[in-house]
DNA sequence: CACTATACGGAACCTGCGTTCCGTTTGTCA
DNA sequence: TGACAAACGGAACGCAGGTTCCGTATAGTG
């Protein structure tokens, strides 16, 4: 959290995905029974307390909520980094489904998923505040999702300009850095508060050419 | 930075200011030669590594920077958190001069200060990032300091509201948020890029009334 | 029910960082 | 220039948190 290094360690790089399929749950093997349940456990734990106190919280703290030892929760996750990863990877995708939604109006569907947007890191805030950051550095998966998710906001904000109604004199990155800093001011973490639902709206207006 | 407490310790409140000056440089005694060129070069070193590594770079960084010893540092600054201070101290009264800036459009000169603040906010990225976030809890001094500026913007927003030039329904605390939260994400520190000022200008538009 | 691979828990270890201590250096004053 | 208080530097300390290790417990199987 503290410097930079360039995304990826000693360990796979992204030539690692190819191969395998998504890899939802389980794949090499089975997986005992009550490793399944933990690692459930840990997941959920993780991405409560991770949302709550950001990812700065001792890993401790997540063992101890999700009811497990230490050592258990590195068995399912080699890292701290790791279990971060996976968790912020969920949301992502999350995200990502919100953006598939269909939508007629071009500037009506950027709205509106800005505001999803706004919806997921307010919800999770820490979470997402350190995931826009620069402080940390995603490994290889969870870049990519990043940069799909970027791509995904160019797109819409492409098509909501040439619609017109959206100012083009700003990149999706802004829009990006503008839902997501309005959002990390959020009170209460668990809660999307009108404050926060008032800021996004704020924004917007800014983007709209009309008004 | 991990968790919140509130702020202020054991330490001398806010009932220490009356009786002294502004305090501001020296006051009990002369102090060596030596010893005001080295606490001159800590407090420059600790405004530059601060701002650009935030306030999470260890103590040790700072002392190297400015060429002294650790030592030396906690002679003059007794606390990390007592040399944040001391920079943040600084740089808020910069900004609250700002505020003092005539001016007799409500409205123009509502937005000329988010400006200034931008600005301010972009160039020491992390650290009033750290400032703003509810992470770093500032002791009393800083605090106070704090709320002289949002009573600033609370008044500044009153009277463009009543100008007719900005939008009422939106808090003065959200002001900040969005201001501070657009400039977080600014990238080179140490530079107002062009990014962060279209990011500002952004909120400014969606706070307008007119258009 | 016995046996074993798998998983568990948490003490122990290691590193990084804030802070303290103390022997040495240096500015200041006579 | 000599004496002494003030200031310096950096090794050493203590703690906090990530990670590892290993003895113990248990799901799954014949």
């Amino acid at each position: 959290m503290t410097s930079r290094r360039s995304a990826r360690g000693t360990l796979a790089g992204d030539a690692e995905e190819p191969p395998a399929a998504p890899v939802p749950e389980q794949a090499t093997r089975p997986l005992r029974a009550d490793a399944a349940r933990n690692r459930q456990r840990i997941l959920e734990a993780a991405e409560e307390v991770f949302a709550r106190d950001g990812i700065a919280v001792p890993i401790d703290t997540v063992a101890e909520r999700a009811g497990v030892g230490v050592g258990t929760l590195y068995r399912h996750f080699p890292t701290k980094e790791a279990l971060f990863e996976a968790v912020v990877l969920r949301r992502l995708d999350e995200l990502l489904a919100a953006v598939a939604e269909p939508a007629d109006d071009a500037t009506a569907s950027f709205f509106a998923f800005l505001e999803q947007m706004g919806e997921q890191v307010a919800l999770k805030h820490d979470l997402f505040d350190a995931l826009a950051e620069a402080g940390v550095d995603l490994e290889a998966r969870c870049a990519a999702k990043v940069g799909t998710l970027k791509e995904e906001v160019r797109a819409l904000h492409g098509r909501a300009v040439a619609h017109g109604g959206v100012r083009a004199d700003i990149t999706a990155d802004e829009v990006m850095g503008l839902v997501i800093g309005a959002c990390s001011h959020a009170q209460a973490p668990g809660a999307v508060d009108d404050s926060t639902r008032r800021m996004v709206r704020v924004v917007c207006d800014g983007l709209r050419t009309d008004r």
